[in-house]
DNA sequence: CATATCTCAGATATACTGATATTT
DNA sequence: CAAATATCAGTATATCTGAGATAT
């Protein structure tokens, strides 16, 4: 891409536009346009970090939630639950980390529709090599320290509760 | 897609078993999943109530910055350069645009390698209609208030900038 | 000729729908 | 038989690369 930076806040100009015309919500239409923008700059920087494991932040989220599991092994339908996952791209996902060695799956013994993905010592050896670049590249978060970070994720739970991402 | 809602937070878990394990930094992967997260969340809400228009938030906010353009028109590239988006998606986003009718291309009369994309009255129409339409739905921020909203734009343009999404 | 603008073809990633096989 | 789980085929969108056409 062409990665000259604006000479001035494309977001912040439109806010003023859209004040200038009396249009609704300026505020919240500058948080949302914020939050897609810096996903697309963020995943960005992360997804060329974790190429070099042949690994997407979508796929690192998958071998990160095996690790923090308790047995490394999960069902396919969970996995999705957890991340917010179709279904049909968790299946898809999981092929392509099986690709890369890094993922088996393996029938459930106590429920034969179930599917277990298990990560493999190479999907392990992945994992930790990647938690281990993303943080030292703080996530994408230069310029950011604990408290403001804390802060994003604090006021994005709320937004998350109501949109019916998950109760309590 | 399932939307059962999970019985608990399931980034507020995941960092809970960060922490157990010693990993790094997480502040910024609660703070990065909880980013990634509410963009897919707040997405799928949008596309949704754009659904009736025929547009997805990508194209809205082509017509959005159409509309908020002086002249009603703008050349391909810098549509590219304000959205953040690479050359041969803005062809195809106006191409799409262009199917449903709210968007014309013209050569520029002042330099025939550049195509103006303007907005049609189908256009025009379009985008206030939906302009109305998210604005009531508050862009999807519906637990938020507009202090909390400005909190969130203030603190992810911090981010902007030390990514280089502008200077300034 | 070198550069700039745009378009196109092809590859990859992700999302979703609807259908299907299998098991509970 | 009804519900749950996973997969697959097909469609849509988005991104990027590399090539090429046209104009400056």
């Amino acid at each position: 891409m062409s990665m000259t930076p604006l000479p001035f806040d494309p977001i912040a100009r439109a806010e003023q536009n859209w004040r200038a015309r009396g249009w609704h919500e300026p505020d919240a239409m500058s948080a949302v346009t914020s939050i897609v923008r810096v996903q697309q700059l963020l995943l960005k920087r992360l997804d060329a970090l974790l190429a070099r494991f042949d690994l997407t932040f979508a796929r690192y989220e998958i071998l990160a939630l095996l690790a923090l599991s308790g047995r490394g092994s999960m069902p396919m339908g969970k996995i999705g639950e957890r991340l917010q996952v179709h279904p049909a791209s968790v299946t898809s996902a999981i092929q392509r980390l099986e690709r890369s060695g890094y993922v088996t799956r393996s029938p459930d013994p106590t429920d034969a529709r179930v599917r277990l993905a298990a990560l493999t010592s190479a999907g392990a050896a992945a994992q930790r090599q990647a938690t281990k670049v993303l943080g030292n590249a703080r996530y994408g978060l230069d310029g950011l320290d604990d408290v403001a970070a804390r802060q994003i994720t604090s006021i994005l739970r709320h937004i998350r509760s109501a949109a019916g991402d998950f109760v309590a």
